[in-house]
DNA sequence: GCCTTAAGTCAACAGGCATTGACATGAGGC
DNA sequence: GCCTCATGTCAATGCCTGTTGACTTAAGGC
């Protein structure tokens, strides 16, 4: 499924240099985040992205190595490491159900970064590939995090819960209001403190 | 990603017969349903299918048309079949939260549905079903379920904590083992209670 | 037992994909 | 101004895909 779509490299502004590799690997990398994306690994076309950052697909080859390493890089980019550290451990289940729940103080950009991560789940060659990533910026954090014994066992519970909001909130699109809202919030919220307290 | 798996072909129990386009179809109808759960749309070869129903190519073309009709069969089957009928509501935290601790006697075939369905859903060329999906299938029926004051945004907040260890049983791929595995089990269980509590 | 026809098999086609190595070209050091 | 090497371009390769038409084979009525 192509949708192609031209975009123009993305150079550094004021320096017009013709020739520059890190300008042309970033842009790539952009273009690549923006496809994976909107159209997931499988219908990802190489050639496509060279195209959208106006490049050539070799360069893919000659600056990531090939598809998987690009997708495992812009993975790496879309996955914010500061995910957890944004919140507080105390009051974190009333924050995240707030959060998921909507509204005009929205993230739009940590929204968009996991869009990119529930296309890279319900993709089996790059299924893998995330698992490692969660592991690695997901569950090692909340275990740290909460520090128990059971900590991995738990730590895998908060996290399955915590995707299922986000990809609640991006299939709902739209943000709740008034009573509907209300409930979300308290029993979300009630939800997640019984998953962290003792 | 192929991930070939030979099937004996499923004929009619008793009638041994060499030649049976119903036992045919059905097997090919069944291998696709399988296989497009477990890989999703794009991933899935018809050769494979085929193979798996100990059939050929060619007969998928006569008897479904062409893969995509053949997908849009195999999600009317799916779709069919009721996902939270299943459970009971009492024993639905515990029950749940095993099933997606995976392991030797998971119920593979419960789950198999919905992870249709999501994976149908979150390739590109078939998205807008996801939000009719989840309303149908999960929040009316859970909405039902709970029958409070409070159900619209409470069954959200149930409907989301199941998605997201659906999704991360999903991603995770095999079962849980051991003390990880007791500890997710018993602090899912605790927290799906609280969710369902008064 | 033949014969028609449904059921199954086979090979080839055309298109798209990631990958790759050989080639061209511009920029900056000297 | 030249020379070198990083940077960018191009075309070809091999693989896999869905699709398709022509072929073979078995079943069941007569």
């Amino acid at each position: 499924m192509p949708v192609a779509e031209v975009r123009t490299p993305q150079r550094a502004p004021g320096a017009i240099r013709r020739r520059d590799a890190e300008a042309t690997r970033a842009a790539i990398l952009d273009a690549a985040r923006d496809q994976f994306g909107r159209l997931g690994y499988d219908c990802t076309a190489l050639r496509d992205v060279a195209a959208a950052a106006g490049a050539d697909v070799a360069l893919i080859k000659r600056y990531f190595g090939g598809k998987e390493a690009l997708f495992t890089e812009a993975l790496k980019v879309s996955f914010r490491s500061d995910f957890l550290s944004d919140w507080d451990l105390r009051s974190f289940a009333r924050d995240f159900a707030t959060a998921m729940a909507g509204g005009p103080h929205e993230d739009a950009e940590r929204t968009h970064s996991f869009q990119f991560l529930l296309r890279a789940a319900t993709s089996p060659s790059t299924a893998p590939l995330l698992n490692a990533a969660i592991q690695e910026r997901f569950l090692e954090p909340i275990r740290h995090w909460l520090g128990d014994a059971d900590a991995p066992g738990r730590a895998r519970a908060l996290a399955a819960a915590a995707i299922g909001f986000l990809v609640e909130r991006l299939i709902r699109g739209e943000a709740l209001v008034g009573a509907e809202r209300d409930a979300f919030i308290e029993h979300a919220t009630a939800m997640f403190e019984r998953l962290l307290g003792p």
